[in-house]
DNA sequence: TTTATTATCGCAATCGGTTGCATAATCATA
DNA sequence: TATGATTATGCAACCGATTGCGATAATAAA
């Protein structure tokens, strides 16, 4: 099997330093325009690329960013994924990426890899049942930047999120202000900041907008699967429970809801409207198409990656932490009245 | 800014030798069990990690696979690279990911930063304008192992395909067997040999039914959104063309379609039939239903990954290329009719 | 007491590059 | 011709770890 050509291998063949062939191969004026061309034809013949490792090494910088996310088949991270790539390609790092499946011991052991890796800074989105943080402050203590995204922890630390409350609120005044006034609420997994806050909103919009509100109806809804969704739903309509409008955590609940509905023969958007949360890709396929509120994942990406390599080209000097909150957007279409 | 630390550090804080706290820190025997204590002591206190970087240059191992693909925000490759990343994760290894976004020389170009990384071996799916391949080659030469994906390759090398022809025979076959007869094909791009496959089960199954078939029954539909396939479709509609079943080359395609069937009052299934491709998160939930050939990209990539694994494991010894081809499945739903 | 043996540990090379400094060669000048 | 300036190149340390081999000291055997 062959062996990657190295710098030696050049300086053998010529009979001259390693150092000089190093030197010719970066222009350095230093070296005789006879010799840099010696030496530039033969790496050209021989294919000579440097060995990245080493350089990492001597220059404590592998221009490589780490990411941690809980999930990679998910619509919302995969785009996340792809602004994160965008940006750090176009400034020339590469991405290692890891799954934690939300699980916290992962996301432990997948922190220590990517700073054994010596990755110069990481981006990460925690795990659902991520309860203590001491893997990441260790990391920081380290001189490795960490920007956190979409999901708030409690570090002194950058981070990128989107509105949740926000998002929230708007959700649930559209239901409010299209006729809607028995809401109930889908919400996420408790411990969660982000479902939390969505649920925040909910509530606080009830308030604002003077309708009348009650802990009953906020049904948690942890997994995020169709079939909870729908039998949670299915559920509360035996029981006779009355709405005549759902705020879904996110458009996979939404969807199982819709679904419910459709079996009990509820039409909707007439009898029971619906918005759901995070525009997957499906939301304008589906029949009626879902109204949702979205989040640029791109967006998130892309701002992550960019406030990350910002700490890192200035890792010496000390920088204040930044705490950037996306808004979101109200996409509005079938699920719901659209006056 | 702290700085990691060295063994260099703990040596001199212990006032040894680095060798021996290397040795130390390996249970080495030579080392007197009292020297092993002390060292991991302060190895514990100072929060000792070793730099993954000088490994890999010592040992010529990265322990980190490479992977190009065409997309991140798309369902299939998302479930692929999960598939990938649990066997790296699961073999101690990581994943540097780069998307090509369909652009051969972007591939080029991250086909070469891996080489430069020295990544033990590259998983790789190439993008649909790749018309050379040189560039992968010269990395094999150099003896890193690659393994293709997904779409094939007139290259000498493993590679993990599915049996598109089958797919697009089966799917044919279904729509016939329940009684339409007159069928389109959106096909995918030209060139790709992927969807050249399933063209040809579109053709062969035909062929074996004794369905007559011509050429113009068969749509280019490249990009592969939904608005694509929608006008196509709404065209055709226009033109007075007749059919009463198609074949999608994607789910994407199948979605366009059937709105635009939908916009034109046409009923689906009883008018016309639909079968996509790939089985989308969406497809279950779209209505109606979408039948589908499921691919399981979850198989894809973990056999992909154990295939690579072994060449990587087995190095020196030369390995012939396998060529693994998964099998489909028909997702029988609602956009055709079930006998 | 001398030699052999063993237990412990350090030296130095190595992986593949980079870079400060020294050195040799060439040239110009007094 | 000797000296200073300039040009082109090599030496060696370094990044952070590993590891073969040799060194030292302590202990055992003769």
């Amino acid at each position: 099997m062959k062996q990657a050509v190295t710098l030696k291998d050049l300086a053998r063949e010529l009979n001259i330093a390693t150092s000089t062939v190093s030197r010719a191969l970066k222009d350095n004026p230093e070296i005789s325009a006879v010799t840099r061309a010696r030496v530039k034809k033969l790496a050209k013949e021989l294919n000579y690329e440097p060995n990245a490792l080493a350089l990492s090494l001597r220059h404590s910088k592998t221009n490589t960013i780490g990411v941690i996310l809980p999930e990679l088949v998910h619509f919302f991270f995969s785009t996340v994924i792809s602004g994160i790539e965008d940006i750090a390609y176009s400034n020339g790092y590469n991405i290692i990426i890891c799954q934690s499946n939300e699980n916290i011991d992962r996301e432990i052991l997948d922190s220590k890899a990517l700073f054994n890796h010596r990755v110069d800074g990481i981006l990460a989105c925690v795990s659902k049942n991520t309860n203590h943080y001491d893997h990441f402050i260790a990391i920081q203590d380290k001189g490795i930047p960490i920007v956190f995204f979409d999901r708030d922890v409690p570090i002194d630390a950058s981070k990128i999120l989107s509105n949740d409350f926000e998002g929230g609120y708007n959700a649930t005044k559209h239901l409010i202000e299209s006729g809607k006034t028995n809401l109930i609420h889908l919400s996420g997994p408790e411990g969660l900041m982000l479902s939390e806050q969505r649920t925040r909103g909910f509530v606080q919009a009830h308030r604002d907008l003077g309708i009348p509100f009650s802990r009953e109806k906020i049904l948690r809804c942890g997994d995020g699967d169709v079939e909870e969704s729908f039998k949670i739903i299915q559920n509360a309509l035996q029981k006779g429970m009355k709405f005549d409008g759902i705020f879904a955590v996110n458009d996979i609940a939404a969807v199982g809801a819709l679904q419910a509905l459709q079996a009990a023969h509820i039409s909707v958007p007439q009898e029971v409207a619906i918005i759901g949360y995070s525009d997957w890709q499906f939301s304008s396929f589906i029949s009626p198409t879902l109204t949702t509120i979205k989040q640029n994942g791109n967006d998130m990406g892309k701002k992550a990656a960019e406030l990350l390599l910002e700490e890192i080209h200035s890792k010496d000097t000390f920088i204040e932490p930044k705490s950037i909150t996306l808004p979101t957007e109200i996409i509005l279409r079938g699920t719901t009245l659209n006056k």
